[in-house]
DNA sequence: GCTTGACCTGGGACCGGTTTCATAACTTAA
DNA sequence: TTAAGTTATGAAACCGGTCCCAGGTCAAGC
């Protein structure tokens, strides 16, 4: 493999003026300039990337932390992180972690060894206070708002606003006994957080058997699905923590000729089209634009990303 | 920071033996491993990952190269392929193209620049030759068939076989005249030749006319099924390159309140299980899995992922 | 007693770049 | 005429590790 220092032999500079020469600085008589370029180009010579960030001390690389890699709320953060890191000259790794804390732990590690500019938490299991003792050895960003005085950087959708705005909908329209469906029952989980909030605001304390707790995916909607259709007293409508999984809800219903239950989800998927169903667009791929700007210093450190509601 | 150096001046003891130490290698007293072990905890000490891969001469990263990242067909070869990378311990490193050439080319070189251990192309634009002109810099994996003979690695699935297969049941199903969905009419695209290809064997020449070019989304499925729904004469059933846009197809028709069009999609996702019309799965995490050994080197030279017909 | 081999250790080259600093020539302004 | 600034260049330190090799100790085998 040729190197720099190939380079510099064969055209009889030094290595520091080679430097220059890849990196476009100023200070190089334009003959030298030129018969460098030439033996780079004739010597099909790139420079070692792993060097230069060595040198540099950054990797221009984000580490993306995420449960699971094929999940559509992921999926759309994803693409919009993808886009702007594509955009900036900056590379995004794929970190999964399947909620493992000790999975997590080995990322912030990684940070610390310098492998990741930033770690940008999609959704996380460690607590606030790990997080920001590892704040110094690079940026962190989160995807939910961490509340007041945090240190740790965040983009996050205004989700209080629209479930509560969702739900006021369903209530106004004469949905007075509401199903709920959570992925997690974890304090650590700020969209579950929210949802037992906004419904605390709106229907007043949430009673345990109008909870389906534990949905991810589309089989997991139907059978929360299964679970709503045989409680007694049953509920009116559903609100989901995803359009898949009120997609499943719906579905089972429809399986067993019983009358089509109203539902929200969430994410504006192409099943709660297909299916009709109202919807809360949180403007992820927004969200993931949003947080890589944060993770490179471009932004504040706060980001406030606006969800819609999609009446259907 | 604290480098090897200062643990190395702190215990007393050369670099070489904390060396040893971090790597775990024998032939190291055990009370200066224990005295250097107890320093590097001390100071909170991480070895820089940089540093070593530029020793080391490798990164332990894959970088996979995708047109886009936020569709379902990448979105679950990539699944795979994390899954597969996070349990050897490698990195997946998400390269978007857009199927730009140029881009391609970049990420080529970055390859060439000891970026990426390996490259992964889970689509492409560049030309095979140009392809095996930069395997000498790195291992380069296909996810097509690149016919016989040729030095690249490659996991794939058994499209022609799968879609003779489905076409040869529509036609035995009584649907004479099938219309065909397309992302790229490009040689390139191997989908696209295999398609060509399977519909052939089974129907004899494709008149263009029923040729609908350009399906990516759900939205373009939308418009091809009106395209189909006015054509004279018609289809009577339409193969699609995807299930969303097969679901844009019958969602066509269903809006317009047509009868409804048998449709085969591809991938087995959501939306073909919701609106229940026959899909191929080609089962594409395997596919990826497949590419990250072969990525590796864990594999031979090319790999067979058999794809599964599921009638609906 | 001497060879052999396993165990242990540190110096220093090496991976391939970037950057500081010293030096020098050549302008320009006072 | 001289001080100050601009342009140009290379030596060498530095980023933070890995690893080869030379040198030393010590016990077993003949």
């Amino acid at each position: 493999m040729t190197n720099i220092h190939d380079i510099a032999r064969l055209s009889g500079y030094s290595v520091s003026t080679v430097s220059r020469v890849i990196n476009h600085q100023k200070y190089v008589a334009d003959e030298k300039r030129a018969k460098v370029e030439a033996i780079m180009r004739q010597l099909d010579y790139v420079p070692n990337r792993v060097a230069r960030d060595l040198s540099n001390g950054q990797t221009k690389t984000i580490g993306v932390v995420m449960p699971y890699a094929n999940h559509p709320y992921f999926a759309r953060i994803i693409d919009g992180l993808v886009s702007a890191a594509f955009a900036a000259g900056y590379k995004i790794t794929l970190l999964p972690t399947n909620y493992d804390l000790t999975i997590e732990r080995r990322y912030l590690d990684q940070l610390r060894s310098k492998a990741y500019d930033a770690l940008i938490f999609t959704s996380r299991s460690s607590s606030l206070e790990t997080l920001e003792k590892y704040r110094k050895y690079g940026q962190i960003v989160l995807c939910e708002d961490p509340g007041d005085d945090r240190p740790l950087a965040a983009a996050y959708t205004d989700r209080e606003a629209s479930y509560v705005n969702a739900l006021q909908w369903a209530q106004h329209h004469g949905f007075n006994s509401m199903g709920v469906v959570l992925s997690r029952n974890n304090i650590i989980s700020a969209s579950t957080r929210v949802t037992r909030s906004a419904y605390q605001q709106v229907y007043g304390k949430l009673d345990s058997r109008n909870l389906f707790v534990g949905a991810v995916t589309y089989e997991d909607g139907y059978r929360a699905g299964e679970y709503f259709a045989q409680l007694q007293p049953g509920v009116d409508a559903v609100f989901t923590n995803g359009d898949d999984i009120g997609a499943g809800v719906q579905q089972y219903y429809l399986d067993h000729r019983l009358a089509p239950i109203p539902t929200i989800g969430q994410e504006n998927l192409l099943s709660s089209r297909l299916l009709k169903f109202s919807t809360i667009d949180h403007h992820l791929e927004a969200l993931g634009t949003a947080a890589f700007k944060l993770a490179t210093g471009q932004t504040t450190t706060h980001e406030l990303i606006k969800s819609e509601f999609i009446r259907r």
